[in-house]
RNA sequence: GGGCGAGUGGCGGAAUUGGCAUACGCGUACGCUUCAGGAGCGUAUGGAGAAAUCCUUGAGGGUUCAAAUCCCUCCUCGCCCACCA
């Protein structure tokens, strides 16, 4: 009979889905005959619940031109793991839907020219037909789609629930920004290009759109974020007790980028010293809220500071009292004058009245306007209210507006009319007490006295900072501009390094640029030196706080700029090695490197593996002499060589080690010194008799090769390489610490200098916005009227309010140009029936946010939504709670390795959300994760623009989706990825076409004469294939499936029908469709019932479960019997001295003394060993025996 | 530049607590069968050699009775990250 997968395909499909074999249990309450939960068959299953078991494998984007081969090879591998879960007892959970949400699907309809919702409807057909086709065990009654309303409802509501919690928040910053897709993208999205240029080693690089390849430009917008950096340690620790492949793991902890240091200040000092006016607020008095804090601190930096008690403070009339300060207080071009609360209005008032300008003026939390949050406090005859706007502009020199967040008097758009009156910045914070009242106020410190702070990870090499670097967008520098004598060059530098075009950076590559702000200096808080201050864009913006300190002797980036812009260089740490023998003396001593510079070669001695190795010249200073001369001598004494010349020697090493030559331990302390051979003459040396070395001269790689000794190799890579050194070591140059071992130091120079440890972390804030059409709308509203008052659903965020829970869905409306604008806004922002809306807290006139949220979030919580979404309950809860519980986490997850980092990272920030907000208990998604390989074609990526895109269909046609998916697992180990070509797929086809053939034409042994190695081989077999299963190791099990079918076929006598049956039985997972119908005709024949074949085709039109045929694959995995596993004799190897010389049949287990008389016996041996004894012999059981002569 | 991983027949790959290198499959060759289909079956198939035998896991070196496997140096390729202080 021939072997029509065809019809056999079709057919078990349609069964398959009548029958709901692949549904699971997802409450109590469903029943089937053919569930997992299984009655009868198999002692172990009886009377016991299938576990559940979660089986998820990463949804597809069907945005392409259909499901890939790529898809196909994903689905399949992870559909095998779940068929072998469901054969071992599991109740296999292995959902299906879409993540057609996002620019991906918005892409394609554009391309297409197809509106993305109605395109959307077209691949999700197609996808779940050719998804189908595949013959997976998914659970069909679950599906899912990421646009549709019931589902996004959700995906808003935990926008909403994040809001709440203070973790979405709205910023202001310049972004990636990608002009073809014109939206912006996320760090993550935006991927890191080499150019190609003829020096390899120069690193050009320019980011480009993962999407569509464009390159990304910078943007300044203002956008909405999750603060994941809340949870960087938790998802950092985590990671150790998942059970996830080591390189995701791996990938991950560099994402986060965890690194331990300090923060330290370092205060920035101008040509002349400012002194200080500090105006007290209403009520106040010079002894009131934070004041006598700050004057002491100014005080004790050496700033004169005056803080008049203003007349009438309970009562005030403003004019009194700026004509009290004018008359107690000096003002000139280096006063800096501060205000608090009504202070401020009163500085603004002295400034109106001033002659000239004071260099610097900041008003803490002050105001406009006689409107105040809790009541009106001041009559009209405090003041009229009314500001000379231009001769305040004339005075007031650099303006700080400080504005706390948590403000309970004055309204929050005070700051903002300020800056509108009178220029200057606005710096926003929490104050410690609301209205800035604090008894310490660090930031308003910080305000008066600028400094830089930095992190580091090296505190330690605090006392090598020789200058600093801001980068170009630390608002710093904006505060500094009056101070700032080349202004017009900073502002240049900074303008082009903001805008700098790919081109230009392209054009720069590594090169590093930066420029000096000239006129101000910064203080080492170590050693109080003055130091430079540059500005250079190889200091980012976004990582720690924008500005190093930097220590060009200990970081090669610094070494780097310094060298361009020849800037001093201390070092600070000196190397030290090996182990301190702690009863030694410190001997100090030489390393010298004498180079031929006509060859290009290093003079070294070769002492011979006992004796240390290669080595460069070495040996102790005696009395009275310097490196240079002691150096010079060893030279002479070793070697004989007189004409060498002095060129450069490193700073001092520590080193401990054992000298071979005189069999000793020493501390040494060297200093390594390069020379160069001028002449080749040479007088006689006096070596003495432990001196045996060869003299040799080599090559830069040969030493790198050769030369081992740490102290050595130190010396040839700081003077020939011109490598700096960035490890730990002793402290020097620093002070009181010197000699102090540089790890603790880290943290007593820190203290010293006022310092906090800090840990810092890569990750960023997660950016959700995107300015397009296709995706969920972020569902938050602005109202104006509240946002002036201060009101908002979070204080910080006045104006903004979520969607409450009954309005949603914010459905995403019919727009039928939803092409991006590039405007920096969405398609949606056009939309007036959209935006326009009510706020809903005082129910005025309010505007919608118009961005959607990032496809991210979509995906990042659809494995909650799966096992809910038919649920009863699945329109008021996004999961229900109990089938939560049975059902997750994952049990085992498989996607792609590109997901490995971003995907994986938001789905476990969500998932700890949740469980922080008490909606789950658990605080890890996914349990198991394994990522498949990438199929390739013809050694070439698949991809649409080379056209080597592999449609499975045809494929499915020719073969049968059987042979497909075997082909596919034969290929490669499944994690690894292959190649997909069409030769080979043949093999599988026979061999499908052999297993079709005895399953339906072989007569099966009932008493066979020689069964043991059939049995023997099965049993190995499932050994096998259950081992390489549960690793994805599907190449190789099927390998072995195909020697057990070898293996049958040779003993066609010997094989029972139930040793066929367990080979199906093994097959089934690979094979879906093939074993269930050679698994049902087997059945049948059992109890001769041949009408039960009707049976059941009847039962699919009726829809009556009564089948009395179960499924294989609801059958038990088989088990192995170890003993039976085991062969019976082995093939013992016979090696003499290593060589395999013969080989002979052996029974298992026989000792060393039998294996040794087999080996001697043989005539091959024999002749090789005319002794007939042997001097040693190494016996591995059940393997080989080895006889050295 | 950093991190991770990999280099084995004509090809995909197997063998990793060190123990017969090249399992399984493709391809190829020859033969058989078949009115012929790109089918089926059988035999052979790392290289050199008439043979004994020798050589062979990217290159070189080392450890070991024994190395694809462990160690060192280098080369090549792939993936990820990339001025993260």
């Amino acid at each position: 009979m021939k072997y029509d997968f065809k019809k056999i395909e079709s057919k078990w499909q349609k069964v398959w889905q009548n029958e709901g074999v692949y549904e699971p249990n997802l409450k109590e309450d469903k029943n089937s005959t053919l569930r997992p939960v299984r009655p009868a068959q198999g002692k172990r299953a009886q009377g016991k619940k299938a576990s559940p078991f979660y089986n998820l494998m990463m949804f597809p984007y069907p945005s392409a031109e259909g499901l890939h081969v790529g898809n196909a090879y994903a689905f399949v591998g992870s559909d095998i793991y779940g068929r072998f879960r469901r054969m071992n007892c599991n109740d296999v959970f292995e959902p299906i839907g879409l993540d057609g949400f996002g620019i991906h699907s918005e892409n394609y309809a554009l391309k297409i020219g197809v509106h993305p919702a109605k395109q959307a409807k077209i691949s999700e057909k197609r996808f779940y037909k050719q998804l189908a086709s595949l013959g997976n065990g998914f659970s069909w009654d679950e599906k899912l789609e990421t646009y549709d309303p019931a589902y996004y409802k959700w995906t808003q509501w935990i926008f909403t629930q994040l809001f709440k919690k203070g973790l979405a928040y709205r910023k202001k910053q310049p972004v990636n920004w990608c002009p073809s897709c014109k939206t912006v993208l996320a760090d993550e999205q935006v991927i890191q290009k080499r150019q190609e240029t003829r020096d390899k080693r120069q690193g050009i690089t320019f980011g480009v759109c993962e999407r569509c390849d464009t390159k990304v430009i910078k943007k300044e917008l203002e956008q909405w974020f999750f603060k994941i950096t809340d949870y960087a340690e938790k998802l950092l620790k985590n990671i150790d007790g998942l059970d996830w492949s080591e390189k995701v793991k791996v990938a991950q902890r560099n994402w986060l980028g965890k690194s331990e240091g300090a923060e330290i200040d370092f205060e920035i000092k101008t040509k002349e010293k400012p002194n200080f006016v500090l105006l007290h607020g209403y009520n106040g008095s010079p002894k009131g809220n934070f004041r006598p804090w700050l004057k002491k601190e100014l005080e004790k930096k050496g700033y004169k500071v005056s803080v008049p008690a203003l007349p009438n403070s309970k009562n005030p009339k403003v004019a009194e009292q700026v004509e009290y300060v004018l008359k107690h207080a000096k003002f000139d071009k280096n006063t800096v004058l501060l205000g608090h609360s009504l202070g401020a209005i009163v500085a603004l008032k002295v400034l109106e009245k001033l002659k000239q300008p004071v260099w610097r003026s900041v008003l803490v939390a002050g105001f406009v306007e006689n409107k105040f949050l809790d009541h009106d406090r001041f009559d009209e005859n405090t003041f009229d209210w009314k500001f000379n706007a231009k001769r305040i502009r004339a005075n007031v020199g650099d303006l700080h507006i400080l504005r706390d967040t948590t403000d309970e008097v004055v309204p929050p758009d005070q700051a903002k009319k300020l800056q509108n009156l009178f220029g200057g910045a606005v710096a926003e914070f929490a104050a410690q007490e609301p209205h800035m009242c604090g008894k310490q106020e660090p930031e308003v410190l910080r305000s008066c006295v600028d400094s830089i702070r930095v992190f580091t990870t090296r505190p330690d090499t605090l006392f090598g900072a020789t200058y600093m670097v801001l980068s170009p967008e630390n608002p710093l520098i904006q505060n500094l501009e009056s101070r700032i004598q080349n202004l017009v060059e900073v502002k240049k530098y900074i303008k082009k390094a903001k805008a700098k075009s790919e081109e230009e950076k392209i054009a720069e590559g590594q090169v590093k640029t930066g420029v000096e702000l000239k006129g101000i200096k910064a203080i080492n808080p170590a050693n109080g030196k003055e130091i430079p201050i540059w500005i250079a864009d190889y200091v980012l913006t976004g990582y720690g706080t924008g500005a190093i300190m930097a220590v060009p002797a200990h970081d090669e980036r610094d070494f780097e700029f310094a060298k361009k812009y020849r800037l001093p260089i201390i070092n600070v740490i000196e190397p030290e090695t090996g182990k301190s023998l702690p009863n030694e003396e410190y001997r100090r001593s030489i390393v010298a490197i004498v180079e031929d510079v006509k060859t290009g070669k290093f003079l070294t001695l070769n002492w011979g593996q006992k004796l240390g190795g290669t080595l460069f010249i070495g040996g102790g200073i005696e009395n009275g002499e310097d490196e240079i001369k002691a150096a010079i001598r060893e030279i002479k004494e070793e070697t004989g060589y007189i004409d060498v010349k002095f060129v450069a020697k490193t700073e001092r090493m520590h080193h401990h080690y054992f000298a071979f030559s005189k069999n000793v331990g020493r501390n040494i302390n060297a200093v390594g010194l390069h020379f160069h051979l001028s002449g080749d003459k040479k007088e006689d040396t006096k070596l003495q008799e432990y001196e045996k070395f060869e003299i040799e001269w080599l090559t830069k790689e040969e030493i790198l090769q050769k030369v081992e000794d740490e102290n050595h190799i130190l010396s040839f890579r700081r003077l020939i390489l011109g490598e700096i050194y960035i490890g730990s070591g002793k402290m020097a140059n620093s002070g009181k610490f010197n000699g102090l071992d540089s790890e603790t130091a880290k943290w007593e120079i820190t203290k010293f200098v006022g310092g906090k440890r800090k840990t810092q972390f890569r990750l960023r804030d997660w950016l959700i916005s995107r300015q397009r059409y296709w995706g969920a709308p972020i569902p938050m509203v602005y109202c104006e009227k509240c946002a002036a008052s201060g009101k908002g659903e979070r204080k910080e965020m006045p104006g903004w309010y979520s969607v409450p829970e009954n309005k949603l869905p914010v459905k995403l409306p019919f727009v039928k140009d939803f092409r991006p604008k590039g405007t920096g806004k969405s398609p949606l922002a056009t939309v007036k029936s959209f935006y326009e809306t009510k706020c809903p807290k005082c129910g005025g006139k309010a505007r919608r946010e118009t961005d959607v949220s990032d496809t991210f979030l979509d995906s990042a919580w659809y494995f909650l939504r799966y096992p809910s979404t038919r649920s009863a309950r699945s329109g008021q809860v996004p999961w229900d709670k109990e089938i939560t519980k049975k059902w997750l986490p994952v049990n085992m997850y498989i996607g792609g390795a590109e997901h490995s980092v971003l995907h994986l990272l938001y789905s476990r920030f969500l998932t700890m959300f949740f469980k922080d907000i008490k909606l789950t208990n658990f605080d890890e998604p996914f349990t198991k994760f394994r990522a498949h390989g990438l199929l390739i074609k013809e050694g070439a990526k698949m991809s649409k623009s080379k056209g080597n895109v592999v449609n499975p269909d045809k494929y499915i046609k020719n073969f049968g989706a059987d042979t497909l998916r075997m082909y596919l697992m034969f290929l490669a180990p499944f994690e690894q990825g292959g190649d997909f070509r069409d030769a080979g797929i043949l093999g599988i086809k026979r061999f499908l076409e052999r297993v079709w053939k005895m399953g339906t034409q072989a007569t099966f042994a009932e008493h066979p004469a020689n069964n043991r190695k059939i049995k023997q081989a099965l049993h190995a077999t499932i050994k096998k294939v259950t081992e390489d299963i549960g690793e994805l190791r599907y190449n190789t099990a099927i390998s072995a499936l195909m020697i057990l079918l070898n293996e049958f076929e040779a003993n066609p006598g010997n094989v029972t029908k139930d040793d066929f049956e367990n080979f199906l039985k093994l097959l089934a997972p690979f094979a879906p469709h093939i074993t269930e119908e050679l698994w049902y005709r087997t059945q049948i024949n059992a109890d001769g019932h041949a009408d039960k074949r009707r049976y059941i085709s009847e039962n699919l039109r009726s829809n009556q479960r009564k089948s009395a045929f179960r499924s294989i694959h609801l059958e038990k995995w088989p088990e192995y019997d170890k003993n039976l596993a085991k062969s019976e004799t082995f093939t013992l190897v016979i090696q003499v001295n290593g060589k395999v010389r013969d080989s002979v049949e052996a029974p298992s287990g026989i000792g060393k003394e039998e294996a040794e008389k087999l080996a001697l016996n043989s005539e091959k041996v024999k002749n090789i060993i005319k002794s007939g004894t042997a001097k040693k012999t190494i016996y591995v059981p059940g393997r080989l025996i080895n006889l050295v002569v």
